[in-house]
DNA sequence: GGACATTTGTACGTATGTATC
DNA sequence: CGATACATACGTACAAATGTC
């Protein structure tokens, strides 16, 4: 239940609410939430406080939403092990939205890369939801 | 100017114009952007649409709120060279609000985290805008 | 310490645009 | 085409933090 009167503002009780639904598997990988509105009328919460707390939710890659179709939990990635040779320099950071596209980053996902320097030239960009970094 | 009729939405077009004054200098680091009702005055917004423009620098890093006072653009951050060791595997993502306090990561903020394993086990946690990863 | 102005944060309602089904 | 659902944008109000006197 939402508490008005707690210190945490409504929109981040919500966010965490869905979050431990979505953590705990009672909303699956691959599942749509309610709609917005229906979120909204639930809580007793207008609907764009509503949206703040699946911004909340869409900054930390827990969902993905879609416009006109909905917001669903995102499926847990396979992640590939991509080496990174000695003497390198990684440098994580959010990418930007020409990057995304390139990238192939699914719109509304929050998703950081990592850039692979050596020798003062970039040597690849590797997206956080996929990748894993290993030293050899 | 923002231009109504465009594609772009008007909160991506002030983004634009104030990341243009950033960039560029015309607004150095440590100065105040104009407050959030003297923006929508200026460029003839709702206080909701500036608010989602300075939403949008925020998520670059470029730009840090503090309530009650005012958005200010960000010095450049000193980043710290970590060594990673050889065989560790690192690992990028968002990270949760209570890993954002530990890690002393400003609220309003978009910043990843690197995560270093080795031998199954965490060594650390490093935050992206303040380090880079060197492999030795 | 209090009183006050300034500024950002939260939250509401409403309307309209646009993508999906 | 219509129904559904998310995106943008306006206005309004009040709460909370900050700085100043």
């Amino acid at each position: 239940m939402i508490n008005r009167s707690a210190r945490d503002p409504a929109y981040q009780q919500l966010a965490d609410l869905l979050r431990a639904e979505i953590t705990s598997g009672r909303i699956p990988a691959g599942e749509l939430l309610p709609f917005e509105g229906r979120l909204a009328q639930e809580h007793g919460l207008g609907r764009q406080t509503v949206r703040k707390a699946l911004d909340v939710l869409r900054r930390e890659g827990l969902v993905v939403t879609e416009r006109g179709y909905g917001t669903r939990v995102v499926q847990q990635q396979e992640r590939e092990k991509v080496p990174v040779p000695r003497g390198a320099l990684i440098r994580i950071r959010m990418p930007s939205e020409a990057e995304r596209a390139e990238l192939g980053i699914e719109a509304g996902s929050v998703v950081p890369v990592a850039e692979v320097w050596l020798g003062g030239r970039l040597r690849g960009t590797y997206v956080g939801d996929r990748t894993d970094l290993t030293t050899s």
